[in-house]
RNA sequence: CGGGGCGUAGCGCAGCUUGGUAGCGCGCCUGCUUUGGGAGCAGGAUGCCGGAGGUUCAAGUCCUCUCGCCCCGACCA
């Protein structure tokens, strides 16, 4: 392609409103534009990523016996009413209404869909099993688009779905996908973790999630480089370092004014290790009090998997519950339903003493409290790895990939099943598996830019190469760019050849904010000599070569790190 | 949905406190010069100051409402 005839409009400046490093590029280099929010026009550099990408996704996924098929994305509302999801899902959903009044809305997703299609084609088990996908847009109405591409209303989705007959096949087709996320992953040239995910509302006992670490991401998980157990925080699990024990006998101290941990902490000199954080919940069943070590967080959704959907209390019912002020709660003596977290299971500990302006001292936890243990905490930087022991680290990553084990959550309600070699109805056992290319597109220039701009991996880069003739004034310098064009193009190398009267500085600047792996640099002085210079965008060197050797230059580059 | 911020030329911003001719940089157009890291000089074009209502002789500026976008949180099937 020719630059001057391309729509690449880039930008000098840096968008206002902009946060992460992909969605400034992204805007800057010409990828895209923004609608509104949420929602974003892919131009020809960005549309040609999302292809790429999309072209190793489909390989993949034909690799594993996947059969591309493409499904509606607008839906009548019966076969989301049928697995419950209309009602359970809220304003996410966007729903609208045809001309006869029929309620419909508009897919965020297709495990409904395709189970329809499954019930009313799938008869036998010789008809299984079955994998299908589609790169598809899906619609939600995200409470809070963010971060340019990384989370929007309107986006494409690869989305596959596996129907086999028991759980043994299930577990075959769960496996084949993860296997191919893997060298999809791998070839778009991505750092990624495959960690335990929570299935959620999906439904289903297993999950993992595709995680690419870049502090752009929404999501953080915990990882261990030892044994390699890896955990969304969602549900990651943590041992945390005991304290030291300490003598101290069960004593009331006087701390006026001081309420919050680190307040009584610095006011006593101790860690927040020492401290039982008391925090009073109001669940559906009545108030709980949940305690925590000083130095840990409340984990909400692993509290909720305990006690139910809940709320931290207001501060009077702190006072009718207990009869204490906020802040000087203990665990002592109390009436209601206690959980804590298992590392306070020993130790010695500092706490409330459920009086105002009084904190107790030499707490001792099967002594003066009891409580049913649980895993509460949020696992943090540098605890212990539940399996191993050895530290754990805690990154912050986006959320590439996921596969879930759906079972028969969708077959029973939707009615897809199948009859087996002994004439027996059985449902359908299904997984559901996703992919976001734009997300991949986004976390390959989170993990690859500099200063300068993007540095595409070569496996998803718009183009492999760009020429850049710095005069194209003079005639030598275009004819040779030209035919340097001409003879990689023939090639089947996708080349961009920068034919703009610009001047140079401009055009290296486009360069290396487009980010194309390799350019091809050609100026008069070099031509003379008949030279030009190949520069690597990734390592930013560049290295003189004859002209009539590039062509096998630029082949080389791009098979040596295809097969790396 | 709660909290915060911002809407002025294509982009980035100033002007608003204290009401009185709408500005700067970049980009864009023309010409000349320049040509290896976003050129120089000269000339030129470009604004429903997000929208509606109000106060006032007079509103980009003050008041009320509203819409949009960004950030933090909640949510994220």
């Amino acid at each position: 392609m020719r630059f001057s005839e391309m729509f690449i409009p880039t930008l000098r400046e840096t968008p206002a409103d902009t946060e992460a490093i992909s969605h400034k590029l992204m805007l800057r280099a010409g990828y895209v534009r923004q609608l509104a929010a949420g929602l974003y026009i892919f131009l020809p550099l960005g549309w040609r990523v999302l292809n790429r990408i999309n072209a190793i996704l489909k390989e993949e996924m034909e690799a594993i016996g996947a059969q591309e098929i493409s499904m509606p994305v607008l839906h009548p509302a019966e076969i989301w009413q049928e697995t419950g999801r209309w009602d359970a899902i809220g304003d996410e959903m966007f729903r609208l209404k045809d001309r006869t009044g029929r309620d419909m809305c508009l897919g965020m997703t297709h495990e409904e869909i395709m189970t329809w299609l499954a019930s009313r084609e799938i008869r036998s088990y010789r008809n299984l099993p079955q994998i299908w996908y589609q790169i598809q847009t899906k619609l939600r109405d995200e409470a809070r688009p963010k971060s340019g591409v990384l989370r929007t209303r309107e986006f494409i989705m690869k989305d596959s779905y596996s129907f086999d007959v028991d759980d043994k096949g299930l577990d075959r087709s769960y496996q084949l996908h993860a296997d191919a996320y893997q060298r999809i992953f791998k070839r778009c040239g991505l750092r990624f973790f495959q960690v335990e995910s929570d299935p959620g509302m999906m439904g289903g006992a297993t999950a993992h999630e595709f995680m690419a670490p870049s502090p752009a991401g929404e999501d953080e998980v915990a990882l261990c480089d030892r044994c390699g157990y890896a955990a969304n925080v969602e549900l990651a699990r943590s041992t945390v370092q005991r304290t030291e024990d300490r003598d101290w006998v069960f004593d009331e101290i006087h701390t006026p004014g001081k309420r919050t941990v680190a307040e009584v902490s610095e006011f006593l000199g101790l860690s927040h290790a020492y401290f039982i954080k008391s925090l009073l919940l109001i669940s559906i069943s009545g108030p709980v009090l949940a305690l925590i070590r000083g130095d840990q967080e409340l984990h909400e959704k692993k509290t909720e998997r305990i006690i139910g959907h809940f709320r931290t209390a207001h501060r009077d019912e702190v006072r009718e519950t207990l009869g204490v002020e906020a802040g000087y709660i203990g665990p002592m003596n109390q009436k209601i339903r206690i959980i804590a977290d298992t590392c306070l299971k020993y130790g010695v500990y500092v706490s409330g003493a459920n009086k105002e302006d009084y904190h107790v001292k030499g707490i001792r936890p099967g002594i003066h409290f009891n409580a049913e243990w649980h895993d509460i905490h949020v696992a943090k930087d540098s605890d212990g790895c539940l399996i191993c022991g050895n530290p754990i680290r805690v990154e912050r990553v986006i959320e590439i990939g996921n596969i879930f084990k759906l079972g028969t959550k969708y077959s029973m309600p939707l009615r897809a099943f199948y009859l087996d070699e002994n004439g027996e109805e059985n449902p359908i056992v299904m997984g559901s598996y996703g992919i976001g290319p734009a997300r991949i597109a986004a976390a390959a220039i989170e993990q690859n830019n500099d200063k300068d701009g993007i540095i595409w991996p070569e496996s998803i880069a718009p183009f492999d190469v760009m020429i850049l003739p710095l005069n194209m004034k003079d005639e030598q310098t275009a004819m040779a760019a030209e035919d340097l064009y001409k003879a990689l193009s023939a090639c089947h190398i996708d080349v961009l050849i920068d034919d703009r009267d610009e001047r140079a500085g401009v055009k290296f600047k486009d360069a290396d904010l487009i980010g194309i792996p390799y350019q091809l640099i050609i100026g008069e002085k070099n031509l003379k000599q008949g030279l030009v210079e190949i520069k690597t965008r990734k390592t930013t060197e560049t290295e003189k070569i004859r002209i009539d050797g590039a062509l096998d230059k630029i082949n080389e580059k791009l098979c040596y790190t295809l097969k790396s």
